[in-house]
DNA sequence: CTTATGTATTAAATAATAAAAAGCCAAATA
DNA sequence: TATTTGGCTTTTTATTATTTAATACATAAG
């Protein structure tokens, strides 16, 4: 009942192969050495030398420590399954509320979702504080968890927010040096654009992938960690919704190519202000597009 | 070992108080009815209840339950003395650091920060969880966290961002409703930098407040809750490293009333266009301003 | 006089646990 | 018969206890 050793574990490994680089009866380095080197603290290292001696595969008196014996593959310590990594609880969970189409308001269980996700509690609980930042989730009066988004405000007040970013974005693009890579991209981006644009008929559902490219590549000229950190989030909710509102797809597609296009001529011939005109329409079709996704849930 | 009762002492102590209304020998509604009045679930009213019967103050026989006699005094149960709330912990910790000029890359103990501020560490765990969202602490590799701004460039982007939900705040401004409230309080706003303005050269340190409110009220006209998070953190750190830096107050202060004059002037002209200018401009004295006080106090 | 070791102190992660909430069912009421 | 209520069970949450790991400090070795 306490913090796992996953630590002194995977040290106490490093240090068996470490030892099989050394001659026999070779010198073992310093404490300090060791610890430096497996990136661990000098308390763990200890643990590790004391361990290794009682096995017998070193002697450890004072500061000399010598190889005794060959370390063989008995001698490591079995990890413990690595669980599903914790990095990319966001795009799992996400993924889920949007899959499963979690209604607004309903209630969170940190039980469950560790069950789910497999993942600790405590770890969920700081993923929640952070998700609570961007308002998708809120603390109950009675505990535990709730899901506030994805209401018709949640998507009005994001498109909005989306808006007012990628505007900006395309303002800093617009005054991009000539050397920037953001004008390799925008150009390969028009001939992908074109490709798709002629293969429409049967292709139309690529257009997400270049969506998103096409947007990334926008934002990715601003540098700036608030904006970023907001980024991921948003083009995660449109791109999943997109992917799960099939109505009049490909003609969607189609018409938002040609938005698109619109962005890199004005883009490309330095004109500001008609780059963001152009984007702001676009961005307004998006959220047209991701309301009327949310009415279609609502009514099925 | 296990979470606190203060949910049942409070629920006890409120149903005392209930029943002080009650006459004798009367009627105690149902367990839900209870639970309902007080908040809290039927489990907790049962063990109130449980406690009230062993107390002799109700008799309780399946559903019937009657007073036995008037609840006294020394009847309530002991609330634990509440600590500091956890509610304006982020009041109080961005003030913490500002105030005692904390360089970034500082390890932050949550042990040590429970102490300082009287707060549960699982509490903290949740809260630097949703600072982390806004890049100003980060998980340390080894555990435990870490304070990364205020840098020069996080404050460069920090106020980047500022001015790009600013702009668009008071562009929205300039398209509001003769009868949005936001007109009054601009003109309230007009005379009291007139009336400040008049009296700088003793009042001069009571712009802080003002700016304050000028830049608040700007943004109330934005309802956008992405936005009004951001908000929150801008306003507080810009407000408390002007606090801090006492070079040129006085100075400046005159300054900024005049570009919010001249905002205010654009936006009641409905001159949207020039609004976005004459803020911008503001902003960008306010850029300069918060680099310089980082500056000094790296030299300092 | 610097660097490494031994020891003590402090902090962090996490499983265990009591408190609270939610769920279930039969009995009682209307 | 439909609905509420109370007794009981199961699940979940908040919070602590405890183990592991990190750090600080004194002491000894080179």
């Amino acid at each position: 009942m306490a913090r796992s050793d996953t630590r002194f574990r995977e040290a106490y490994n490093q240090l068996l192969m470490h030892c099989e680089t050394l001659p026999l009866e070779g010198e073992i380095p310093s404490e300090m050495q060791l610890a430096e080197m497996v990136g661990v603290s000098r308390t763990v290292v200890r643990r590790c030398l004391s361990r290794l001696k009682e096995q017998n595969v070193i002697s450890w008196e004072g500061r000399e420590k010598r190889l005794l014996r060959r370390p063989r593959v008995e001698d490591r310590i079995a990890m413990p399954e690595a669980s599903q990594p914790t990095r990319d609880l966001e795009q799992r969970f996400l993924g889920w509320v949007l899959k499963f189409d979690v209604p607004a308001n309903t209630p969170l269980s940190v039980a469950e979702l560790s069950r789910t996700f497999d993942v600790p509690q405590y770890d969920l609980k700081e993923f929640l504080a952070g998700l609570s930042r961007f308002g998708l989730v809120s603390r109950r009066p009675k505990g535990g968890w709730m899901l506030l988004g994805f209401t018709k405000e949640y998507a009005i007040e994001l498109s909005d927010f989306r808006s007012v970013l990628e505007s900006n974005a395309v303002m800093q693009v617009a005054e991009a040096p000539v050397d920037h890579p953001v004008w390799d991209a925008l150009a390969e981006l028009r001939q992908d654009h074109l490709a798709l644009k002629a293969a429409i008929d049967t292709d139309f559902h690529e257009f997400s992938k270049l969506d998103e490219r096409f947007h990334q590549t926008i934002n990715s000229v601003v540098k700036n960690r608030f904006i970023a950190e907001f980024q991921k989030v948003i083009s995660l909710i449109f791109h999943y919704h997109y992917m799960w509102d099939k109505t009049e797809e490909k003609g969607r597609n189609a018409a938002a190519i040609d938005e698109h296009l619109k962005i890199i001529d004005a883009l490309e011939a330095r004109d500001g202000e008609a780059a963001r005109d152009a984007a702001q329409r676009h961005l307004r079709t998006s959220k047209t597009t991701l309301l009327s996704s949310l009415r279609h849930h609502d009514l099925g």
